[in-house]
DNA sequence: CTCCGAATTGCATACGAATGCAATACTGCC
DNA sequence: GGCAGTATTGCATTCGTATGCAATTCGGAG
């Protein structure tokens, strides 16, 4: 019963602590210095060293403690992922893309799901607890928020959301401009009433969508324009398209649904409840290019984001700024790639 | 040019380098352990004492820093949650679920995502250098790799997938029950043909399936099926029901697709490009109960995975092991819930 | 006012790896 | 063989927090 500290039996696997440096260099007969240079980059370590260290390390299982590395070196390697409604068949790709591209380089993911957007603020304080070197954030945060993560020299960057009051970089998807195209489009194809349904009230997204086609319709003269809100859902898609027709007394002769699920339940709604054909009697359209929306009883008009580009892009944009804090912010835009698609009447392509 | 450490102005906000709980305590004029104690629950401290401590941190801004704390404690408050083929529409819930419940508890989720179920490499080694206290993982892991977490003293907790060469603990949809239910009531319903659509060959949950379906099927006496495999997506659904028309020269009575986005692609692929009524020429049934199953222009006949329960139970079970290591591995399976959908001619409920 | 037990507080050390600096081992060259 | 210069290696310290133990304070009872 003196001190066993790590004096386990060798030949036995079966280890009651795990391995430290300290253990492998005891093993190996060397420094524990020794054996922290072996298991980094640009250390330097002879040949011998190495074999010796590696061969120790493989019998007692170690393995550098990330933990413990990150504390002395200030760099935690982890970035905090925030992403809100994840169940709206967008962030999915978004999620798994970004977790791929930090992989590659040798960055782990901290993953921050709410469940709606505005459950913020618990968040941020486990983020700083857990030295996060970056967060990447696909919900809005507050400027009281914003401010308590610059203080801490913490590089954000916005995922389709920027904020008024501070500089901040972000990645995006024009939404203004993918809506103008949408609106054009249904416009010069003689589309005259419009149903515009929007999404939660707290999404930026489904805001910057509903003011930009709100704007255009009203920059291209059209005043038949009526608006009703949902959550981004199927199931409210359908109540909206219903509500739509009962708040104007008839059918628009289009609607832009916030995203591809609310219009495809505008699409289901219109079709079972209203006996109305798409696009013969109606258009609807939505935006993001999601799987289901060219699903064949469907094939959604719409803009697909070019979520390879933009995660790509957003996770450069932050890493960059791990790796040299004094980089201004920078917004970069992505434009949508529009998708005639098949749910709405439009003039065959130009060009 | 001396050595101005932490001597920041107080008055400014800017602060260099972050707070730390002795510039906490040396603002208080208290020790470092007493600031410890005060950001801790069970710790003894009087009332003065919290109040001086957290008048301090609030004026540097201090928080505990996490990285810290999990050297000393050995505890780093992650765990790991291993998911593949996030891109399939019905383990994104999962995934936000799942971080919600450890979120609920005080516990990060460190988030690794498979670009196949096989890429587990990398991520083995990765999980143990952030030595998070447990793994709950949707991807399968070779025996050595389960292993080499054994050896770590890492619990696991599988979720829809088990191993057989290691006794380990699972919570899984009864993926075989609901095959048998929809088989039973294809042929119950008349259908005497059949053909079997396969996922992935590496994913666990397709073979289950199939073999469900299968066993069942040889059960009821049924010979006339025809297998094709694809990949869970929807395009391979649409080429898995043309292959599966070739290869038998024509549609089989129903079809059993591995999945419900597989079994969206054959319906579509059944009307546009064989004209043919589902449910009356031909039903189709999936798996899963994802949100798309619902739409009105598919409703598709299929078995719901009780998500809900299924990850707070796989949570718990997590977390309990994290608690007390000795517990002995346990395997949950829970039942399927039939949903009659329309996509099937079924006879009439029973009961 | 005194004394005892309980509640607080401080001291000193541990967690596991990285790194500046000094000591030592190599290398090639004359 | 000797020497300068470089590549390795070891020593000692550091990162920021938790915690066992001893010292101190506090509260109340007698």
């Amino acid at each position: 019963m003196s001190k066993p500290q790590n004096a386990a039996d060798k030949t036995l696997k079966t280890e009651k602590k795990r391995a430290t440096s300290y253990d492998v260099a005891a093993l190996a007969g060397v420094s524990q210095s020794a054996v922290s240079r072996v298991f980094q980059d640009g250390a330097s370590a002879s040949k011998a060293m190495r074999e010796r260290v590696m061969a120790a390390a493989d019998k007692l299982g170690y393995r550098p403690n990330a933990i413990a590395r990150g504390l002395i070196t200030q760099r935690s390697n982890m970035v905090a992922v925030v992403i809100s409604k994840l169940t709206n068949l967008y962030y999915p790709e978004v999620l798994v893309q970004l977790t791929q591209r930090f992989s590659e380089r040798g960055v782990r993911v901290l993953l921050f799901a709410l469940e709606r957007e505005s459950d913020t603020g618990r968040v941020v304080e486990q983020m700083l607890q857990y030295r996060v070197d970056g967060i990447l954030t696909a919900a809005m945060f507050s400027p009281k928020q914003l401010e308590t993560i610059e203080n801490a020299h913490i590089p954000v960057v916005f995922y389709n959301r920027t904020s008024k009051e501070h500089l901040v970089s972000s990645v995006r998807c024009d939404q203004e401009e993918g809506e103008r195209w949408l609106v054009d489009q249904l416009v010069q194809a003689g589309h005259r009433s419009f149903g515009v349904v929007e999404g939660p009230a707290d999404s930026v997204v489904s805001i910057e969508r509903k003011m930009g086609a709100l704007n255009e319709l009203e920059q291209m003269g059209i005043s038949d324009v009526t608006t009703v809100s949902g959550d981004f859902g199927y199931e409210t898609g359908r109540a909206c398209f219903a509500e739509l027709v009962e708040k104007r007394g008839s059918a628009p002769d289009a609607v832009i649904a916030a995203n591809d699920v609310m219009a495809i339940g505008c699409i289901d709604e219109a079709r079972e409840a209203f006996g109305l054909a798409v696009p013969d009697d109606i258009s609807i359209v939505g935006f993001d290019g999601v799987g289901p929306a060219r699903y064949a009883a469907y094939e959604v008009t719409t803009v697909r984001q070019p979520v390879q580009r933009m995660t790509e892009s957003a996770a450069s944009m932050l890493l960059e700024r791990i790796e040299n804090p004094e980089l201004s912010p920078e917004k970069r835009a992505f434009s949508g790639i529009p998708i005639r698609g098949g749910s709405a009447r439009l003039n065959p392509a130009d060009e």
